[in-house]
DNA sequence: TTGTAAGCGTTATCAT
DNA sequence: ATGATAACGCTTACAA
């Protein structure tokens, strides 16, 4: 019979069930289900009755008792090092558009900031269990996490990076650093410095690393020397950026015409100081990043575009076929890498005749209150 | 008697259940429970013999069973309109802080780039039945949201901004943009332009006018005139700031020789295209914002500081303090704001005398390709 | 088309 | 200190 429920006897949990609904429309709690959900097997009358009733008690089916008996959270995992970086801040909106599309939640687990507690990650009681799939943001995992993901197999990609043994979406890094070099090379740079990053905490792996052989095939393919003193580093933020800038120019000897940056954050780090020295931009120093970070239009920054949100959403979208059933969705892929060139990119002083387009007006930024 | 449980009869799901450990420990259930979540009532001996079996079969609780016994999901609800623009991600960092130090869930919910299609959050499985709490980052939210959130009530609070009738963690942003304008009046400045935020979406509601309140009364407190045509507004990006300023300077007739922007991004904006354009940085505009953003000590901007990661991470504790049973946690609170004066701020050309330490040497950053 | 009932993996109440 | 056992709210064979 239709009777109200009992709930409230012990946690007193509020919230109105299945079976509120089922009582109130009078039938039972599995026709509420299959209406609620769209699932055939239902009249379109009492699909309809049970559709009001359940809007007008405000029902909405409880997830940890879905997820209890079908198994699935409807959440995927998001694993990043870092939120308040371009990169990630910007993947994770990518993959949250999808998630968005198809129902389901995304669950953010945020390794930076916190040490290198990351066992709990595995270990505890957070991923595990508690989502369908994992999306991992640009970092390194170790054998045992890997191993570990395989055991309890759920699907895994990772995006921004390669991490053996799992599919993996990315630009390709070697590539995208060639042609930021050949881009200065075919300006009549010749002496190019480089600043690349650096694997600090467990974020970009294998990154740098590519960026940089990527680096040096290019310059040796030209015939060009690559100088000890001119390579740089940094951990892919401003501020790096920054330092790297007066590393190279506080020290005697003479100064490159060019800098490849592994990022577009520590190119923006060597415009500031280097206007700020004096070094004119691009007459003096023809910078170039890779990603264009929202601000790089702005700066006027010659980059290598890469869409990280695109390539979440992409990654996003082969976890959630592969749960909806398409076996073999995930698979690694390669992103799309662009040359942008604006105006922190010239010929150096003495090929003046080569691109008519490149002198930028004198124009001032402030100094700031660095040392 | 102890006998494997015989799970994967339907779905097949993976993982070690908590009958599997028991059968293993020789033990009930409810031992099991009691010993993996430290409870009392179990001896030393059991407790450790469990745990080391626990281990080793890799158990960790089903999140969906526990939630549907205790009507808890531990996990903590983060709506945010954007995550890539700095204060949101800042946020999110800061409130992921605390929820991972007590071992929450951050479930985030982002509402931009969807559109408007807001209604799902509520109606739907999105927020409710899922998450414990809610933390809402500096949005507005309708009467029924409100009304919808209360009756489902759960601990929640809003940081970045007032939602009537909830209680919320922010600066004081009156007082914050009065302090700004209180800055260029006492560096002798009359003629200051207002760059304001605006709420083309929901975001940033009532924000926007308090920091307008507190630029006008401020300059009426001074006795200053507020000019009609030197009032502009952005939506609180870079990009914005650009065209504000193109806006500005563009339009025939006197110049200010000030501008208070309601954000750092939209100051950047400013100081990109008056560098751009010819125009010096502090010497004939000063510029200041609300924020110090990342980049903002990178580019020398004076601005007022707030951190948005320890609101929401205050907040959050909050939140999860009430869940602790400590009622009355959750509370409106004001956040700290700071004047930090760096060198896009000097007296105007005509009182030269005032401070010494401003003139910045001329400097440069490159034009950008915009129109 | 609809209902019945057996799970799903925990937690928590009561006994023991 | 430990063990039965009844919820928790939903899904899904299977039966009607």
């Amino acid at each position: 019979m239709a009777r109200t429920t009992d709930r409230a006897q012990r946690g007193g949990h509020s919230g109105v069930s299945i079976e509120d609904v089922a009582a109130a429309a009078g039938v039972s709690t599995a026709t509420v289900s299959r209406a609620v959900r769209g699932l055939p097997r239902v009249s379109p009358a009492t699909r309809e009755k049970i559709l009001g009733i359940a809007a007008d008690l405000g029902y909405v089916a409880s997830s940890s008792a879905s997820g209890l008996a079908t198994g699935r959270t409807k959440t995927i995992g998001v694993l990043a090092p870092f939120v308040s970086r371009w990169f990630f801040s910007k993947a994770i909106e990518g993959s949250d558009r999808q998630l968005h599309a198809r129902q389901y939640n995304l669950s953010l687990f945020n390794l930076g900031g916190h040490g290198s507690n990351r066992e709990r990650l595995f270990s505890k009681t957070m991923v595990y269990k508690q989502i369908d799939a994992l999306l991992v943001l640009c970092m390194a995992l170790t054998h045992e996490e890997i191993e570990h993901l395989q055991k309890i197999d759920i699907p895994l990609i990772v995006v921004g990076g390669h991490v053996e043994e799992c599919p993996y979406i990315g630009i390709d890094d070697y590539a995208a650093a060639a042609t930021a070099v050949r881009h200065l090379i075919d300006l009549g740079h010749t002496e190019i410095a480089l600043l690349h990053g650096d694997d600090e905490t467990d974020l970009n792996f294998d990154v740098p690393r590519v960026r940089i052989q990527g680096f040096q095939d290019v310059m040796a393919e030209a015939g060009l020397n690559v100088r000890k003193e001119w390579d740089e580093w940094g951990d892919f933020t401003v501020r790096s950026g920054q330092d790297a800038f007066h590393r190279l120019w506080d020290r005697p000897g003479p100064k490159p015409t060019a800098i490849f940056c592994a990022s577009d954050e520590m190119a923006m780090g060597i415009i500031f100081e280097a206007t700020r020295a004096g070094v004119k931009i691009p007459e003096d120093l023809s910078v170039i990043g890779i990603d264009d970070h929202d601000f790089s239009e702005a700066m006027g920054l010659t980059t290598v575009r890469q869409r990280p949100d695109e390539q979440a959403e992409l990654a996003t979208k082969m976890l959630l076929d592969e749960l909806d059933g398409i076996a073999g969705s995930v698979h690694s892929m390669l992103a799309p890498h662009e040359l942008i060139v604006r105006t922190t990119t010239a010929p150096p002083r003495g090929a003046e005749a080569a691109a008519r387009k490149g002198a930028a007006p004198e124009t001032l930024i402030p100094r700031a209150g660095r040392p």
